[in-house]
DNA sequence: TCGCGAATGTAATAGTATATAACTTAAAAA
DNA sequence: TTTTTAAGTTATATACTATTACATTCGCGA
């Protein structure tokens, strides 16, 4: 079983691996263009095989859509684990809130593959693309660096994956480059950053606090 | 020229005003299920022309798409404004947001027209498009009900406009449904507001003594 | 009000994409 | 080795975009 060698060798009826061939294809050429530029008929070209020999691993292009969102949210975890896991001077919040950004941008039609399309809200519990979710979501309350107080700790969580996603958001559509561009997006990102890192100490502080009292 | 009657009436060779009943036919099945959803053969039969009819009112599919997206951001404004202009105890930029989250969750297809394409950051400056999208985020920066003070209050437009519309997102993602959800949207986007005013509240004062003492 | 040009609509058609059906090949299991 | 099944092929139906050539009507100036 080759894998993820690109197109089919001649002279040769079975691919090999085309499944994930596929999706590594349909990965690359969303990177600018997003779900849109995903054509099961170009990939099939392009890796070599006939048009319809995709249609034996995906039932049809939003299933391979599930599954490229699915790797794509692997690929971005597997990013934040690195930032977060490189010695820094910086907080681990704050790498992984750059990282994303980096991410969100540099690679800009995956982005919306991933967080602007249907295809997560979709996906059935347990399923590949909700776990491949749900670990990402876990790397952004790892990053808090903070023990669990309540609610508190998932809430922030929340709070600034909404704000990153939020400023990456406003950065694709250009509204930083123009007079409104008074500030960059690395600038509120690290915004961001500083008031869930406040929000959260005053919320450990609290907690802390209620301990004592209450025992 | 009758303006906005769906259909074509029988009988006729001209429809009267196809422009304006194929953009709003368009948001109408962009509501569901985003610009996907938009097909202009669709769109031809249901006001009664044939196929090609809307090519004479918009070059291709796209230019279609940007002229419902901009559409459909003055209807965010005037809901803006109208939930704006309303009295009640809460303050504007409250009401703003509030009003902002409920339109990203009940037309949640024509959201992601708006926001999530590449449709506005191709619109050129001056363009029909780019002056709805301008108008929109000038409410944003009037919800503030600050002064002007230095870039400050355009910053803090921006950090609560990318906050509100990350919220949105990961709402539509199914992020606040499951046991993540420690936390309402609406709560998370009345965290951001509050934060909102505290950090304007701050910067006003910080310009006020900056020129008592600078005079 | 006549007539003419521009705007708007139609019919026919080319091109491209998704998807299915029926058939073929090769690999794996029995 | 035989048989079954996974994976690929050709042919084809269907749907959408877009263009071309032609038809109709609107509105304006003579």
């Amino acid at each position: 079983m080759r894998s993820q060698l690109a197109r089919k060798p001649e002279n040769t009826y079975h691919h090999g691996d085309l499944r994930d061939a596929l999706i590594k294809a349909a990965l690359r050429e969303a990177e600018q263009g997003g779900a849109e530029a995903i054509s099961i008929k170009a990939l099939a070209k392009q890796l070599g095989v006939s048009q319809p020999a995709p249609y034996r691993h995906f039932a049809d292009r939003d299933a391979l859509l599930v599954a490229v969102t699915a790797e794509a949210f692997r690929q971005l975890s597997a990013i934040l684990r690195e930032a977060m896991a490189k010695p820094s001077k910086q907080s681990k919040l704050s790498r992984l809130a750059q990282a994303t950004l980096d991410f969100g941008l540099r690679r800009s039609g995956i982005y919306r593959l991933m967080f602007a399309s249907r295809t997560v809200s979709c996906a059935d519990k347990g399923s590949e693309l909700h776990e491949a979710t749900r670990e990402t979501f876990a790397l952004v309350i790892e990053a808090l660096e903070a023990p669990a107080v309540g609610f508190l700790r998932e809430r922030q969580a929340l709070k600034i994956w909404a704000a990153l996603h939020g400023v990456v958001m406003l950065a694709e559509q250009g509204l930083f480059t123009g007079e409104a561009a008074h500030a960059t997006r690395e600038e509120l990102v690290e915004d961001f950053v500083n008031e869930t890192k406040a929000a959260l100490a005053v919320a450990i502080k609290d907690a802390q606090r209620r301990k004592k009292t209450g025992a």
